[in-house]
Parts: structure tokens; C-alpha cells; sequence
DNA sequence: CGAGTATTTGACAGCCGTCAATTACGGTGG
DNA sequence: CCACCGTAATTGACGGCTGTCAAATACTCG
């Protein structure tokens, strides 16, 4: 179960490379994304600590990886595993949910909606504490959400405005109004 | 592995209900979907003939499923399966793949896009010949696209007009320019 | 053949993307 | 510790794509 170090931006897989082994987040941020032939780039996921990523349908990736800020990883090559199916089956079906539920966001919410479900997301998978970081700049985020960054930027300012949210820093978000932003959501 | 009968809107299992089956479909079409509170569609998939659909990464579904015209289905329980990870596996990973692909679709490609990806994906999954039917309406394409009725209805008209597509029936597509179709999607 | 539904078409408004400029932050070196 | 520079984020102006509302047309089924 060898561990790597990842420097922020750095290429942790690319389409096309064997997806002989995947990964475990051990500190960090990774984003999972693809491009279009003019550089629009959908990030289908961020993976936090803990979480695991890489697993393919066929022996190929079909996706980028990069770490988001600097991170480390642990991969486990597919074949060490004993029980391959048992340990993939449930994390493949989280995924699936994952995917589905953000499918509901970029295809039926606004900006304003798409933001406070990322937030909301975000705020869980971190422990649930009001305060939190976003590892990843606005740019990740709206290539996440399916918006611009200024778009992405506008809410924030608006939720700010509304007093939903604070930004400690420009990467620390603390969560005022909890009532309020679920609502955003529906 | 006992076989039901659809009639066209039919539910065929709703979220919270028990998820100790998975289904193949045997012909017609099913939709999967969830709804936002107002009353807002996504429909995650179509499933057609040979697919399967229905498994959950708990107990529990969390999706609509309806038959979308008269079909048939096969149903299998879980435990009736010998070792059902290795079967699932590999349907987990495909329709996770799938769900990628359409996030991409659904977060950074505009209308016309959406709808030349879509076609391009029925073609295929119907066996690559260029005349198809298609068992879903025009608000079903439209809630799988996150577009509304009328727009997808408005790209319809321009693919006519641009000999790309022609209507044989109103249901029933067939594809002039397969190229020009290929392109749209980059 | 007729009723009801599905689809098409049109007019118009609004959300969000693009382009552009300004401001704020963070890291580095003096 | 502070100044400086490059990058990230914010803010503004404006246009276009797409959604909404509405009406007309086409189709399907009984």
C-alpha cells in the first residue's frame, strides 16, 4: 500500500493511462474531471480524506486526477486486493448515488441552488462543523457546479449580502444561517 | 427470475421502497429519476432492452422508475444470486462511467449539443442503424437533457432544416448527416 | 371522425456567460 | 517585518441562450 506525495496541480492519472491500481486520499483534495475538445472541463467529483477514487470499468482510465493543493495519496494495486468485487461493489454504488444526485443539480437547479448544495456537501463531508475550507479555488468549484467562476463569485457575494455565510478567508467559509441554505436547496 | 408487465407510466419502484431486486429490461423503455420539491425532473437514464437498473448502495431505492411506454421486465432478487458482487460490479462501474459522461453533458455543453449527444447515444444503443425509434417524449428527452420541451423541440427543427435529421414519424429518427452529428458533440 | 394529447412555433424576459477592469490576497525576498 | 509582485477573486456592463407563457398545428387512439 505504497503512499505518494502530490504537489498542488500536479497529474495524478490521465485517460487513457492503466487503472491497474486506485486510491485513497490521505490529505488533500483530488478532482476527477474531463475535457471537451475546446478546454470546457467538467470536474465530476473532489475527493476529501478518506475517500477513494480510481476505480475504472475496463483496465484504462477515462478520466483526469490531479491534486487540487498539495496532497498525498495511498494506492493499492487491484490485484493485492483479496475479495476485489465485495470491497469496489459499495464504493462503486456511493459513486453512483454521488453522480446521480449531482446529474439532479446541473440539470434542474440554478446558480444560486447549485452553489448552497455544494456548500451543504462540502460542510457535511467535513465533519459537519459550521466553519470549514474549500481546498479548491472558484474556478474548481464552478467547473464543478457547471457555472463561470464569476457566477460562482456573485453568489457568494450574495449570500454574504443575505448573511447565509462568511468567508473568514477567501477559502474559509463559516456557515451562519444552516435553516436557510438547506432551504436554497429544496 | 419472474417476469412483470408495464403499462406505459406505470411505477415500477419509487424511492424508499425495499431495493432487494434488480431488473433487466426485456423490451420498452424505463426512465429513473428524481424530483426537486417544486416539482422539477432529472431523469438520470433510460434504460432499454438488455439494460439493467434497479440497485441501490443500501436497502433502500432513491430514485423514481417508470416503465415509459408498455414493457417487460425480468426481476432478479439479490440473494438469489450466487455471487453478487462480481455480477454488479461491473454494472456498477459501466452506469457510474455513464453518469460521468453525462455530467460533462449536462454541466458544460449547450442545447444543441446536449441534444446531438443524446441522439448519438440512442443511435448507438439501438445497434448503429441510422433510422431508430424513440420510446420517450419530447418532455422526457427534455428532463434527461435539463433542457425544457421546447427547446429540445426547437433543436429538432434546426437539425431538420439543416439535413442533419429527418422525422419519420414524429417518434421515429433517422440520421442524414452522421457526421455532422459527431461533430456537434466535439 | 372526433377528442385529447403531443409537438411545434412565436414573443418576450431573465439568468447567466463573456469580456474587462479593479481589488484583495498570499508568498517571497529584501 | 514590510514591500512587492503574481495570482485569485470580485465587481461591472452587456449580450445571447434558453425558459416561460401562449397559441396553433399535428398526431394518436378510441
Amino acid at each position: 500500500m505504497p503512499a505518494s506525495f502530490h504537489p498542488a496541480g500536479s497529474e495524478i492519472f490521465s485517460p487513457g493511462s492503466d487503472a491497474n491500481c486506485f486510491y485513497v486520499v490521505k490529505f488533500g483534495c483530488v478532482r476527477v474531471y474531463r475535457l471537451l475538445a475546446d478546454g470546457r472541463r467538467q470536474i465530476s467529483a473532489f475527493h476529501l480524506p478518506g475517500e477513494v477514487f480510481g476505480f475504472e470499468a475496463d483496465s484504462r482510465h477515462h478520466f483526469f486526477a490531479e491534486a487540487v493543493g498539495a496532497t498525498s495519496t495511498l494506492s493499492m494495486r487491484v490485484s493485492a486486493t483479496a475479495d476485489l468485487s465485495a470491497t469496489l461493489l459499495p464504493l462503486a454504488l456511493r459513486g453512483l448515488v454521488r453522480a446521480q444526485e449531482h446529474l439532479l443539480v446541473l440539470g434542474r437547479q440554478n446558480a444560486p441552488e447549485r452553489v448552497a448544495a455544494f456548500l451543504l456537501d462540502m460542510f457535511e463531508r467535513q465533519g459537519g462543523l459550521e466553519r470549514f475550507e474549500l481546498p479548491m479555488s472558484r474556478t474548481d468549484i464552478a467547473d464543478y457546479l457547471g457555472l463561470s467562476l464569476e457566477t460562482v463569485s456573485r453568489v457568494f457575494t450574495r449570500l454574504r449580502g443575505q448573511g447565509i455565510m462568511r468567508l473568514v478567508s477567501l477559502r474559509t467559509v463559516e456557515i451562519v444561517k444552516m435553516q436557510a441554505l438547506s432551504v436554497m436547496c429544496e
